[in-house]
DNA sequence: CATGGACGTAAAAAAGTCTTGACAGGTAAA
DNA sequence: TTTACCTGTCAAGACTTTTTTACGTCCATG
């Protein structure tokens, strides 16, 4: 059994984080665009994180999180 | 100035994740070996994480987190 | 001695992240 | 209808993460 290699993700049906970005984004009222220019990224990546199957960076989740008023472990468990 | 690609990383010089993890590791008194496998991962990983200029996923961040008994906040910043 | 643990380096392979840019559908307002 | 905003898809490209394997050193014991 070789994990083969690339990011740490979480385990298949585990990832709920972007449904928590997501509703976190929302409730602040802000578009994938504004978060995406608050956290200084593109707005690809935005979409990429809430719809899941994504596993960004520590220092990309720390921005999304700040910019959310949230701690990483809020959004990613 | 285009940023290229690849996963986000601290500006150089702002990288200081790796040795707060190394202090609180020994704090525990862990070794390398030991915390690679608390948090499921290879020693190598660790290397790379302690010595700085490497960006981990979230979810790698949130395992050693736990390892260590910190926040990703508390070790990333 | 020599055995073993802890740390470090190196390099290839596999799989991801993140950006840019183009394009398209839906909805709300002028 | 036209304009504008929001969301989504697709794809190429540049650069990174993580694993595995192997090898080299240092230090503490036996």
């Amino acid at each position: 059994m070789v994990r083969s290699s690339g990011p740490i993700r979480p385990k298949a049906g585990e990832d709920v984080a972007g449904d928590r970005i997501r509703t976190r984004r929302n409730e602040l009222g802000m578009s994938q665009q504004a978060l995406a220019k608050a956290a200084d990224v593109s707005r690809q990546t935005i979409i990429s994180m809430e719809q899941g199957n994504y596993a960004p960076s520590v220092y990309l989740a720390l921005r999304v999180g700040a910019a959310l008023h949230a701690t990483v472990e809020d959004l990613w468990r």
